[in-house]
DNA sequence: AATGAGGTCAACCGCGTACGG
DNA sequence: TCCGTACGCGGTTGACCTCAT
């Protein structure tokens, strides 16, 4: 039979979160650091599985995300990493630090897929202009629409292959990797038409609350209501965007010799936009407990990497650093086939 | 104004994997 | 090495919203 629930289903709430379990878990995620979910419920009181908490600090209360308004930029980095590595959305999350893999996944399956669909058409239109193509587009009702038409080789149906998912994606990274290797080895600015730090030019006054706008808003309330803590509202979100901050530090100081360059590039643009908030802290950091292998917890595998140096490689670890993907992202005659085509054995002989 | 179709997205579910004992 | 379980991921759901009729 079927694995147990993770969580007694008695007692333990379901649904939206209210701001005062959002509270709640803010408060206790901010002295004692992400991770270890099985604990929080119990000390928190919040009526809610682990699992349950974890997801919410990850896909909205963590700060530094950013909701809606993808740009185009962004929009086309997934649309690129969606074809090469299928519908692998933390580790194309990991090349838009920003934005949480939910988020991604939820933009490609209500946006990019139909617009993606769209331009299919229009070129099938253009290769088969006195074809007749019928019941391409048929009366699907609402659920079967969903997911199950892909728009790239390697993206949804994964099971068709035959080569274990495992296998795969190892292969995959593989390639990444050694097209990473070859671009850092023979840089040329001139082929490079990289957006000009498309993410710095996000701002707070968009459309949507960030997350630490949220928290922000539900804190003062918090305040008054609990004598817990001496910490004022804005020094509580402050606090988790300076432990974020460091963490782009150590990102770029191991990012940056293979980013030279590249100053425009979007590691830049999410680290010009991040020391904006950077410069407003440098106080009252009370994640004295908050340790590296915390934090990471918070962050995807591929982005943990760059601070975790002494756990195991993950495979996704293999990854190359964004700025070496910039190049290919971003130029639109990049070829694909070009990088899966390389052999496996050429990458062992690299490697 | 009512209603239904379609869109959006936060949250859940189930599975695979990692990890500790 | 094996086993139990916590974690993380991707697929899916359903509540809520907008818009057309």
């Amino acid at each position: 039979m079927g694995r147990p629930p993770c969580c007694d289903k008695i007692g333990v709430k379901k649904g939206p979160w209210t701001p005062e379990e959002d509270i709640s878990l803010v408060s206790y995620i901010q002295q004692n650091g992400p991770g270890n979910w099985r604990s929080v419920p119990t000390n928190t009181g919040l009526l809610r599985c682990s699992k349950s908490c974890r997801l919410r600090w990850t896909n909205y209360l963590r700060p530094g995300i950013k909701r809606g308004n993808f740009s185009e930029q962004e929009e086309k980095m997934i649309i690129h990493l969606q074809a090469l590595l299928g519908n692998r959305w933390a580790a194309i999350a990991s090349y838009l630090p920003q934005r949480t893999d939910n988020d991604i996944k939820n933009y490609w399956n209500t946006h990019l897929k139909k617009k993606l669909e769209k331009l299919n058409e229009i070129s099938d239109d253009e290769n088969h202009h006195h074809h007749h193509h019928h019941n391409h587009h048929h009366h699907h009702n609402r659920r079967s629409k969903r997911c199950h038409s892909s728009t790239s080789s390697s993206s949804c149906d994964q099971t068709s292959i035959s080569k274990g998912q495992w296998e795969r994606r190892l292969q995959t990274d593989i390639h990444m990797a050694k097209q990473a290797l070859c671009d850092a080895l023979s840089l040329d600015n001139k082929s490079i038409n990289l957006p000009k730090s498309p993410l710095s030019n996000q701002t707070s006054s968009s459309s949507y609350a960030s997350s630490a706008e949220n928290i922000a808003k539900l804190l003062p309330n918090w305040m008054n209501s609990s004598k817990k803590s001496s910490q004022t509202s804005s020094e509580s979100v402050e606090t988790t965007q300076t432990t974020q901050c460091s963490l782009i530090n150590q990102q770029v100081m191991i990012t940056s010799p293979l980013s030279e360059g590249y100053n425009n590039s979007i590691q830049f643009g999410y680290i010009n936009n991040n020391s904006l908030i950077h410069n407003n802290i440098q106080k009252n950091n009370n994640y004295s407990n908050y340790s590296n292998s915390d934090v990471s917890q918070s962050v995807s595998p591929e982005r943990s990497m760059f601070l975790d140096h002494e756990s195991k490689p993950k495979m996704e670890d293999q990854m190359p650093p964004l700025s070496l993907l910039e190049k290919w992202l971003f130029d639109e005659a990049a070829t694909q086939s070009d990088l899966m085509n390389m052999s496996l054995e050429e990458s062992d002989d690299f490697f």
